[in-house]
DNA sequence: GCAAAAGTGTTACCGGTACACCCATGT
DNA sequence: ACATGGGTGTACCGGTAACACTTTTGC
């Protein structure tokens, strides 16, 4: 409702923290940047920013990606907003979560070791500032949840890419091993990706075909369980 | 990160606005309240409430569902967060929807009735202020998200309930038809309810078994799709 | 007896899983 | 020729969907 007498409620900070996701190294890695004032002076947290007057929080987390990594237009989602009136111990400050998926060989690397940020795998992360370590987990959970409805990778992979590529992204997100063989069919059964006539020869002798998503690829619809 | 220099930053009016379900008259239904202001006076919108300066986003919720239906211990979860700078015409507010679910027979009905609080079918919704449709939508969306993933009703149903009901109240939520035969055997399969000795014979001359919930019933993990 | 809701049974099919196997090729 | 990763085939199992059928009881 919202409706009568604004001026007797408290108007709050509001910021935006970014858990960047990219895929590396067979690993599904974040980006983290070391916090350089006490308190927890060292201790690593997500990229983020205050939302101005004129903004929407989607506004705010793609003016913190553009800073970040230099990219515009990439693929990002709200996940959660994170608000204990003392989440930071200096200033109340209530901080919506996003998650954004970047190519690991897009993104400007000067710009991130500008800012001394680091990319950390999932399965090792450091200590982290406040509610940051929860923000990560919730972004994780969004991340497989939405892997587990639409075939994703066209934000994490390079544009070519083979299947067992396709194979070891899943297994990263989901840090499980899926079957080779079921693995690849689930995929041909999607009929979405594209077979290039090129091959990657670079881990194999007899060389992998590439594949690419299509252009005008959109997710079909969450086909999650009946009941 | 948020660090330096907050007061470089603008403070904003934070808000949550609360879908609140209840199952009635096999269906699904949204309380609504009539906007008693220009602009937009005689629209619906959902019950909402600013955010205290030492409170967050779900105390907040907690508590103005506690001043609209008059419980508390009630299962709410946050949906999201609309920030458009223009989406309220008068004042700069971000509101997060969460939703809440009712047992249509426990709440406080002199207390809705007095805010002129309505029930409304998700069938059959009328029009509503700002962005509070969306906010149902994405809200139904979690619902239907949980209700895949667990069997929920213990919120919704009477304590006690049969079968019927519990397959009425999922076709409520889904929008269609589950099968009666597949449905009885999905949820014996759960071996989650417990069959009281008691009949309910107000809708059938044969009677049908009343089901309970345990008393220490807890969802099991969301088994989502695998690939 | 019949209508109406509760409850059971039958069958076909699809998709996931496990795992064995074949293929191409550089060394 | 053989090791290596790419790629295919098969057999089984469980869950889902569609639908026919039986049971109980008030009228």
């Amino acid at each position: 409702m919202t409706q009568p007498a604004y001026v007797e409620y408290p108007k709050i900070h509001v910021a935006v923290d970014c858990v960047i996701f990219t895929y590396d190294e067979e690993q599904l890695k974040v980006l983290l940047y070391p916090r350089n004032i006490e308190p927890r002076k060292g201790d690593w947290s997500l990229m983020g920013g205050f939302v101005g007057d004129r903004e929407s929080l989607e506004d705010a987390a793609r003016r913190v990606l553009q800073q970040t990594v230099g990219l515009s237009n990439i693929f990002m989602e709200q996940v959660h907003g994170f608000s204990k009136p003392n989440r930071e111990p200096d200033e109340r400050v209530i901080s919506v979560a996003f998650y954004a998926l970047i190519c690991n060989d897009k993104h400007n690397r000067e710009l991130v070791e500008e800012h001394k940020g680091e990319w950390y795998s999932i399965t090792n992360l450091p200590t982290l500032i406040f509610d940051h370590h929860e923000m990560i987990t919730a972004a994780l959970q969004r991340l497989q949840h939405k892997a587990s409805c639409e075939l994703i990778g066209r934000d994490l992979l390079p544009e070519k890419f083979t299947l067992t590529q396709m194979n070891n992204l899943y297994n990263a997100i989901f840090q499980r091993t899926f079957d080779q063989g079921n693995f690849r069919k689930k995929i041909a059964s999607l009929k979405v990706l594209i077979q290039t006539p090129y091959k990657d020869t670079s881990t194999s002798k007899k060389g992998a075909y590439l594949y690419v998503f299509p252009h005008n690829y959109v997710a079909p619809d969450c086909r999650i369980v009946k009941i």
